[in-house]
DNA sequence: CCGTATCCAATAAGATACTG
DNA sequence: CAGTATCTTATTGGATACGG
């Protein structure tokens, strides 16, 4: 294993998840477990001894646990543990940073996972009040947020008790968000009012040059 | 060049300042212009061929210019960009994040850099007033730095009108600030009492475990 | 001395096939 | 499904040599 010989906390920090695909990896893992197989589906090109190694080592590290589902699942999953949850500003402020470039690319595939965070990011509340809890449904699997003016809270379930729900493909969501698409590039169920107005709370940062 | 196929703000954040040695390349820029041969030093173990590559690689993104310091120095360094800049809350929050770590080894070597930029990431103001103007002689190099209730201010240059000065090796001064040595392992001149109250803001998290 | 360029060996990453 | 094993390719690091 190749390590910076810096005793600088941002160096040890890269020696924790610096290597490719690790933050990634965390990425995927930071609204609950995952499955081996969900992992290499959403980390586009990612191999699986890559992966096998990257899950190995941040178990090591200490941030993250290999676990069993409880019954009837009983299935094998991956799981961020406390401390490498509360990597999430480190990812956020990359993001945040990265949403200036003007290399970006928005037509690559993008996950479910990446689109929710995003929002937590990039949510900026009105000056007038405004309070929504939202339902996401990407195929298989849904979320639902709180948007606050304190932030965005955000967690893997079945869209119930919600202002509106939104389903689509994770591409269209952000298209809609960030790349002025219609609203109707999704669907929407509950309050469209109250949507309409939540799509357009996602001011993106200008462009450098 | 290695790229992430995916439109994630997070990867493509990646995609720019990712690769090894890049982060580091950029705290060495946050505070002012470096030479190749002193960014060279200050990352212990980077090749000479690896430098030129990210330097290169990170000015054609944008976050680093390569020019020549006004004469009579007329030499060539190498800057961060505005937007270069705008990178240091990533760093900030990854070199916060891993201070947490059972695992970091602070024996290590340490540039003055790392040593100023931690001091940004963790001053914690006390409750009651404190307002300091501190210089820092780090040998060749010198640093001025404002600390304030609202943050943290450094710039590199003559630790002039300061309410006091220290001066010893990053490493030394990392050990009053955060290892729990002596205030008499650094050189103080200046308000005695004042200094003494300043090396203890600067407390760690708690380590993981 | 400063910075690049070149060569070589050691690692890490990627592709693919395969097993319990 | 959840990985291993194997092979190939790309990147890194170290040494050294070269040009301004």
């Amino acid at each position: 294993m190749r390590r910076y010989d810096d005793a600088c906390g941002l160096a040890h920090g890269l020696d924790l998840i610096g290597e490719r695909w690790a933050l990634l990896v965390m990425r995927e893992l930071m609204f609950g477990p995952r499955r081996f197989s969900g992992l290499k589906r959403d980390l586009p090109g990612i191999s699986a001894n890559v992966l096998t190694q990257r899950l190995a080592e941040l178990e090591a590290r200490g941030l993250v646990r290999k676990t069993r589902l409880p019954p009837p699942a009983s299935v094998q999953v991956y799981e961020a543990t406390k401390w490498g949850l509360e990597a999430a500003p480190v990812l956020r402020e990359l993001g945040r940073w990265a949403a200036r470039s003007p290399l970006h690319d928005p037509t690559l595939p993008i996950s479910h996972v990446s689109v929710m965070m995003s929002m937590q990011t990039m949510f900026a509340p009105p000056p007038s009040e405004f309070a929504a809890r939202v339902g996401f449904r990407f195929g298989e699997t849904s979320y639902v947020a709180d948007f606050r003016e304190s932030g965005v809270e955000v967690e893997r379930g079945e869209a119930t008790h919600c202002d509106f729900v939104l389903t689509g493909q994770p591409a269209e969501l952000a298209g809609v968000l960030y790349g002025g698409a219609p609203i109707d590039a999704i669907k929407v169920e509950g309050d469209l009012a109250l949507a309409r107005r939540f799509v357009t709370l996602f001011p993106l940062p200008p462009k450098v040059d």
